[in-house]
DNA sequence: TTTTTATTTGCTGTTTTTTGCAATTAATAA
DNA sequence: TTATTAATTGCAAAAAACAGCAAATAAAAA
């Protein structure tokens, strides 16, 4: 077998599986670990691939950095962004949670748009700051670290005073029978103070969180008035909250 | 599985999730809490993580920096900031106002130290939540868009509710006689009412703002406990404030 | 062709990296 | 507080990387 035979199945490999083991590889073409080792230095001097420790993987792969495409799954979190515009009308009073589906649908507001916003996230509050039709109320308490929103007795009271049109809502994780559960049990109090708060309560989740779950059960589907992904409303990763008591967009 | 094939994982639950447990993710992949917690650390390092007590929050959550790119006479507001510094104590109730100074107070602030923070304005929030030690509490009401603090009834009434040690306080206008005045009437309700709520109430102000009014009356001199400025305390630039019932710093 | 030279490959022993385990210490929750 | 859970440290086994060497192969020159 050639060298340049060898190093073309290496990465063919590579391409398509993302990643390479050094020893499987060596296996498959009967040579020893060594030249396989050999080979994949070369390729990553070539920067044909990144070589490391016991294989190697492709680039594309590896300069996988969420640093620079900050927000993981932009694409879908705008797409859901924009359907949850389409629900709010001129004048709408609403409350917007954190995380960063939440904080998309802020940033897409139209300049044009007049709406009282309530919110306890401290970057969907900076991102309202900049709309100038959009009158923001923050919904003060103890801040926390991790998730940046307003969290605690203080914020629950709050929110107990205030009934909004619309509040749309994110979660860590979400399940059709399960329903809304999180990590966190102060973000769940929180949160099923914020349900209670709206009139009608809006899911904002990307398809790739249904069907999961955690600790602490924030609320039921069916507490859900509507439940927007990036996925068509037929789609069939929606059959599961078909027979419940759930709108999808 | 390859180190990177685990780190790309671990990245993409941290991305999906928000927040992470480590043995969630370790009996996932099915590898050791150990391996989980090496390879979050790594992750960390290289800044496309961060790694809390027994788990991972991502990033887009959890940062914020803004540049401070364009604060003007920023050599000054840091020596003030750091005089401010000094008045304030391990575990100590304070409260910081909006504007630049006090954002630099803020970013000032040493990771050891402990202490419980009430602040209005959105920036100062941000940057307080860098702080490890820092228990930020964020009084809520109407978002002011120049200001980029609570404004209105709703914040002037929690004001009402809290006394904590020290208040640092910024000012538009301030002049020995006519004490500190602003352009904004609601703004003024607002210092108003921080200033009920602490024990002292320390002014931060470049030298440069001294000497100047404007329309509404915020409170005289002798309400402020303390008036901290970049110049030395008996700089002839405060004889003007000897007089008065104001210590200076 | 044969000889010489350079390259490639596999092997050996050593060093480094990775991983899991256990004991101690630290942090958090009840 | 105490109980529980997580983090840290040191250690050892396993796997992988590395360096040097020699045999095998390919390429070039005589």
């Amino acid at each position: 077998m050639l060298k340049e035979e060898r190093q073309r199945t290496i990465l063919s490999e590579v391409e398509l599986h993302n990643r390479v083991l050094l020893t499987d590889i060596a296996e498959k073409l009967d040579v020893s670990i060594d030249t396989i080792r050999r080979d994949v230095k070369e390729l990553d001097a070539d920067n044909k691939l990144r070589k490391v420790h016991g294989g190697a993987v492709s680039l594309g792969f590896a300069n996988y950095s969420p640093a620079r495409n900050n927000v993981y799954a932009l694409a879908q979190k705008t797409a859901i962004a924009q359907k949850a515009l389409n629900l709010i009308g001129d004048n709408n009073v609403i409350l917007i949670d954190g995380g960063t589906t939440c904080l998309e649908l802020a940033r897409l507001i139209p300049a044009e748009q007049s709406i009282t916003c309530f919110t306890l996230s401290l970057p969907v509050a900076m991102e309202l700051l900049n709309k100038p039709k959009v009158e923001t109320i923050f919904i003060g308490g103890v801040l926390s670290k991790d998730s940046q929103i307003s969290i605690g007795p203080n914020t629950i009271h709050n929110l107990s005073e205030i009934k909004v049109d619309y509040a749309f809502i994110g979660t860590g994780y979400v399940d059709a029978n399960f329903g809304l559960t999180e990590f966190d049990w102060d973000i769940v109090q929180t949160k099923k103070a914020v349900i209670k708060a709206s009139k009608k309560a809006i899911l904002l989740s990307i398809s790739e969180k249904l069907h999961s779950q955690h600790r602490y059960k924030t609320c039921g589907i069916n507490e859900i008035d509507t439940l927007i992904t990036e996925l068509e409303p037929n789609h069939q990763l929606l059959n599961a909250f078909k027979d419940q008591d759930i709108k999808r967009l």
